[in-house]
DNA sequence: GCCGTTTTCGGCCCGACTGTTTTCAGTCG
């Protein structure tokens, strides 16, 4: 179930939509759709406000405060929004989600040609009813039927790090073009959001025709959507799609600070400059009534001039950091380079595939101040743990120590919450560990209060150090568990328990916006790769990023403490 | 419909590309 919060914004951006459908009151629209915004990011659940309450939430006035009202008192509608929905059918708004197609075209195929699907265009474009419509070339046409099929095939969004490896191979290839001065990936890869619809890059040169044309003779270009001398459009066979802009030296950090921004994020710096009678482009800071440069080189440059410091890109989402810019209250974020080590490890003796004595040295490579190896136990039946096993691990690991003085070894488990709450081996067993992980890999299905009893109770065993990947979703492909996260939060405030950032592109679990919510309560997090293999061990760069976009500072976090430090925590009865 | 360094009305981000048009509207990010 979805929380209230985003229940109601995605009301607020349908009645967007269809305002803009209509076509009057494009204002209104703009308005709808930064409040759904506004009310996705809010902390608190509104369920229960009142208009007052409402009102203090940014782009809320009067008249929606007033229809969040009603949607809580009239079982998830409001009026207005029912009477738009009887005058614009569902598959209109659904036909606006068709690549080239938009609200006023959408509105001519229903106004004119009755049109009111995805399906029925396809007919009437195969039937040729399409043609003679103001607006309707043959190219639009084609353009459509191409849509059409990308929508129907839309591969869903891709995983940061897939992503991630499409863009370094884009920019490491265009920055060996003659007259290259820089190139880097922006846009939402940059702000490390979770999930990524498409790939921007950015490259500064004098003249662009050399890198536009690299750039569509790359192996992985499968289709070209747009080729101009200031952006490029491809896309990949399997569907992803990649824009390159070019754009002057001079212009960098006018340009990197636009295309690294949520869209939201930019309106609203450019409404800043509007106030101060500048104007805010890709090309640069400029007095508007002399449209004469102001700045343009650095980024850091443009918010100055804005009046801002340095924003991190990862918060550049207007989920608050302008306010907190603008009264100095930016989080001093954590950093890859702040961490110390990785409390959440596997090796070959559970379902890892690399060996004690491999994963080891991979740290060690790595530069970290400490590992731990958190083999699974033995209710997890099909991974064969025992007693035996496990002190054997314990005796390896122990010798290993001597082959690297500067790295900590320490021996943990992820334990397995059972329905109960209880965990694997009696407590003179788990003493013996220097930490231990819980995680809830069964019995997904239990009661939302089951469920939030299993996890408090985890929380309140003395032995539990660290609640390992809290909400168990896997990235596009599973649901998380029904849980009242607020409550576990508290416990974990309360007793002690560190909860999980589980780095694993995958899961990245807590996700930011849990990670928000959950520092309010005052919560410690562990930032672990959940390695299976040593080529996983960096992806702790992901969950860095995503603890980013969730404000987190490095003392939230246990695995940037020094040991002693760390070590008092993982004492958890003693304190 | 919201908001206020243009403060209770009048404005609301900016530019690139495409297609259909012949000077611009629509879409996208």
């Amino acid at each position: 179930m979805a929380r209230p919060n985003e229940e109601v914004a995605a009301h607020l951006q349908e009645y967007a939509d269809l305002i803009s459908i209509t076509g009057d009151e494009q204002f209104k629209a703009r308005v709808y759709e930064k409040a759904a915004r506004s009310v996705a990011g809010y902390p608190e659940d509104i369920s229960k406000a009142d208009v007052k309450t409402l009102r203090g939430i940014p782009n809320v006035g009067a008249s929606i405060a007033d229809k969040i009202v009603e949607y809580f008192h009239d079982g998830g509608t409001f009026a207005a929004l029912e009477e738009l929905r009887a005058k614009i059918p569902a598959g209109v708004r659904r036909m606006i989600e068709i690549p080239t197609l938009g609200p006023k075209r959408a509105m001519t195929l229903y106004e004119q040609l009755h049109v009111s699907s995805v399906e029925e265009l396809s007919a009437a474009i195969d039937e040729g009813r399409l043609q003679g419509l103001k607006g309707f070339g043959a190219r639009t046409e084609d353009n459509l039927r191409h849509g059409i099929e990308l929508l129907h095939h839309a591969g869903d969004r891709l995983l940061v790090n897939a992503a991630m490896e499409v863009a370094e191979n884009v920019v490491d290839a265009l920055s060996t073009v003659d007259g290259c001065v820089r190139c880097t990936y922006a846009g939402s890869l940059r702000r490390m959001r979770e999930t990524i619809g498409d790939v921007d890059v950015l490259a500064a040169a004098e003249r662009s025709d050399a890198l536009m044309a690299a750039f569509v003779g790359l192996p992985l270009v499968a289709e070209v959507i747009a080729h101009g001398a200031a952006k490029t459009s491809i896309r990949t066979a399997t569907g992803l799609q990649v824009d390159l802009r070019v754009v002057p030296p001079s212009a960098w950090g006018a340009a990197l600070q636009y295309f690294t921004g949520a869209k939201a994020h930019n309106i609203r710096t450019r409404e800043i400059a509007v106030r101060h009678k500048l104007k805010l482009s890709e090309y640069g800071l400029f007095d508007a009534p002399t449209n004469t440069l102001i700045v343009s080189e650095t980024e850091e440059e443009v918010y100055e001039r804005l009046g801002l410091p340095w924003i991190p890109p990862p918060l550049r989402e207007d989920r608050g950091e302008i306010e907190a810019a603008l009264s100095g209250e930016l989080p001093d974020l954590i950093q890859t380079k702040d961490l110390r080590g990785d409390l959440h490890t596997h090796t070959n003796l559970t379902d890892g595939v690399a060996s004690l004595a491999e994963m080891v040295g991979a740290a060690a490579r790595l530069g970290y101040a400490y590992l731990a190896i958190t083999d699974h136990a033995p209710n997890l039946f099909m991974q064969r743990m025992s007693d035996e096993k496990m002190l054997a691990q314990r005796e390896e690991l122990r010798a290993l120590a001597a082959e690297h003085p500067k790295l900590q070894l320490l021996h943990g488990t992820e334990l397995n919450i059972d329905p109960d709450g209880e965990v694997d081996w009696p407590a003179g067993f788990l003493a013996g560990f220097d930490l231990c992980v819980a995680s809830v890999h069964s019995h997904f299905n239990q009661s939302r209060k089951e469920m939030t009893r299993r996890f408090v109770r985890a929380c309140e065993n003395p032995h539990v150090n660290i609640i390992g990947h809290p909400t168990g979703r896997l990235i596009g492909r599973r649901q998380p568990y029904d849980v009242d996260l607020e409550v576990v939060y508290e416990a974990a405030a309360r007793t002690g328990t560190a909860l999980e950032l589980n780095a694993s592109p995958e899961r990245l679990d807590l996700s930011a916006e849990h990670l928000i919510q959950a520092r309010r309560h005052g919560v410690r997090f562990a930032i672990n790769s959940d390695a299976h293999a040593t080529t996983h061990l960096p992806n702790l760069r992901y969950g860095v990023g995503t603890a980013q976009r969730g404000w987190l500072t490095a003392d939230e976090v246990i695995n940037t403490w020094p040991l002693r430090k760390l070590r008092t925590f993982l004492n958890k009865s003693a304190s």
